[in-house]
RNA sequence: GGCUCGAUAGCUCAGUCGGUAGAGCAAAGGACUGAAAAUCCUUGUGUCGGCGGUUCGAUUCCGUCUCGAGCCA
C-alpha cells in the first residue's frame, strides 16, 4: 500500500503551519478543504499565503470560480489521480484540511453513486418541500427506501433531498449503495495527525483570527466578490462570508456580523472535532498543542519522518 | 445622609398568592456516503446576593448588611 499522510483538526488550530514545517522531508500538500478550492475567497476561507504555497507544492487551492459547484465526489476524483501523481514524482501526499467527509472520501473509498447530482431533480424536490412539508418528504422516502429513512430525521430536509434525489435519478436507493460498501477500508498506508487544542484556547484562538480577518480586509474581499456578481454562489454560504453580507448590505451592524461569524467558527470546529473523534478515531494519532505550536510541530515531524522511512512487512 | 427600585443559569430576564425554579441567547453532546464552512437532532447548566427572624418548611414574607441604578438633600 501506498503511503498518504493526513492533517486533520478544527477550523483554527494550526494545521497550515503543521503542514508547511513538513516541507523539508519529500512532500507534496493537497488541501483538504472544501472552500479553500474557490479562487479569489482567501482571507475568509484562511488560505496560507501566495509565497507560502510556493514553499512546498500545493494542490486543490484556487482551482475552481466561485460560481462553480463543488462536492465530496469531485474531491475525491481529483485527489486519488493527484495521489497517484505525487507517488509517481517519488514523494509523498500529505492531505491537509478540515473537510470530514471530502477526507473520509478518499482514505476509505466511498463509493459514491455513479450519478452526477441533477440540479433540475433537486430544484423540483424543493419546490415540492416547500409545498408539502417536512414530514411529509420524508414519508416519500420512507416508503421508498424505509431503512434509509430511518437513519435521517425528518427535518434534515437536505439529506431527504439527496437521497430521494439518488432514487429518481438512478432507479437504485440509498440503502443499495451501502450494502455494496460494508467492510470498508483504507486505501493507503495511512498516517492520519489529529490536532488538538484545550476548548476554551481553541475558542480565544478562533475568536482573535476573526478580529485578524477582518483587520486584514475581509470586507473589502467580500464587497469585491458581490460586485463581481457572486451573490448567489453557493461559495457564499461559507463562514466568513454569509456573516458579513448583510452588514454590507446594511442590514446588520458589523457588530452583530462579528459575533454571529465567531460564534458559527466556534460551533463548525466543534463538529469537526465530532467528526473527527468519531468516525476517524482509532485511525488518527492525537496532538495536543499546549502553549507553543512549536514542540510539536517537531515531534509531529519527527514521527512522519519515521513513517515515511518505514517499510511494511 | 434620606427615599425608591433592583440583586435568580455564563449573559438578558421571567417566576414561585411560602412546598428549593424556567425562557431566549451563549454553551455541551451527537448524526452525517455527491451543497459538508452545508443540513439536522438532543441536553442541562443554579448555595434564587450574605446573615438573622417568622414558619413544619423560606428563593418567595419580615429585619439587617453588602453591592448596583435612579431620585431628593
Amino acid at each position: 500500500m501506498k503511503k498518504v499522510v493526513v492533517i486533520v483538526g478544527p477550523t483554527a488550530v494550526g494545521k497550515s503551519a503543521v503542514s508547511l514545517h513538513l516541507g523539508s522531508l519529500p512532500v507534496e500538500i493537497i488541501s483538504g478543504d472544501s472552500m479553500q478550492v474557490y479562487k479569489g475567497m482567501d482571507i475568509g476561507t484562511g488560505k496560507i499565503s501566495k509565497q507560502e504555497q510556493r514553499m512546498v507544492p500545493h494542490h486543490l487551492i484556487d482551482i475552481k470560480d466561485p460560481l462553480d459547484s463543488f462536492s465530496a465526489a469531485a474531491f475525491q476524483q481529483k485527489t486519488e489521480s493527484l495521489i497517484a501523481e505525487i507517488h509517481q514524482r517519488g514523494n509523498i501526499p500529505v492531505i491537509v484540511g478540515g473537510s470530514g467527509l471530502y477526507i473520509q472520501s478518499v482514505l476509505y473509498n466511498y463509493h459514491f453513486s455513479q450519478q452526477k447530482r441533477d440540479d433540475e431533480v433537486t430544484k423540483k424536490l424543493e419546490e415540492r418541500l416547500e409545498k408539502i412539508g417536512n414530514s411529509a418528504l420524508h414519508d416519500e422516502l420512507a416508503a421508498i427506501d424505509p431503512k434509509h429513512a430511518q437513519t435521517i430525521h425528518p427535518n434534515n430536509y437536505r439529506r431527504v433531498i439527496r437521497a430521494l434525489e439518488v432514487y429518481y435519478t438512478t432507479q437504485q436507493t440509498m440503502s443499495t449503495f451501502q450494502e455494496k460498501q460494508q467492510n470498508l477500508k483504507p486505501l493507503y498506508d495511512t498516517f492520519i495527525i489529529g490536532l488538538e487544542m484545550e476548548r476554551q484556547k481553541l475558542y480565544d484562538k478562533i475568536n482573535r483570527r476573526v478580529e485578524t480577518m477582518l483587520e486584514t480586509g475581509l470586507i473589502d474581499e467580500i464587497q469585491h466578490l458581490l460586485q463581481q456578481g457572486y451573490m448567489d454562489a453557493p461559495a457564499m454560504k461559507a463562514i466568513g462570508y454569509k456573516e458579513i453580507i448583510p452588514y454590507i448590505q446594511g442590514e446588520s451592524s458589523l457588530e452583530e456580523a462579528t459575533e454571529l461569524l465567531k460564534r458559527n467558527s466556534r460551533r463548525y470546529a466543534k463538529r469537526q472535532l465530532t467528526w473527527f473523534k468519531n468516525k476517524m478515531h482509532e485511525d488518527v494519532h492525537w496532538y495536543t498543542i499546549k502553549e507553543e505550536i512549536a514542540e510539536v510541530k517537531e515531534s509531529i515531524k519527527r514521527d512522519t519522518e519515521q513513517f515515511i522511512k518505514k517499510s511494511y512487512c
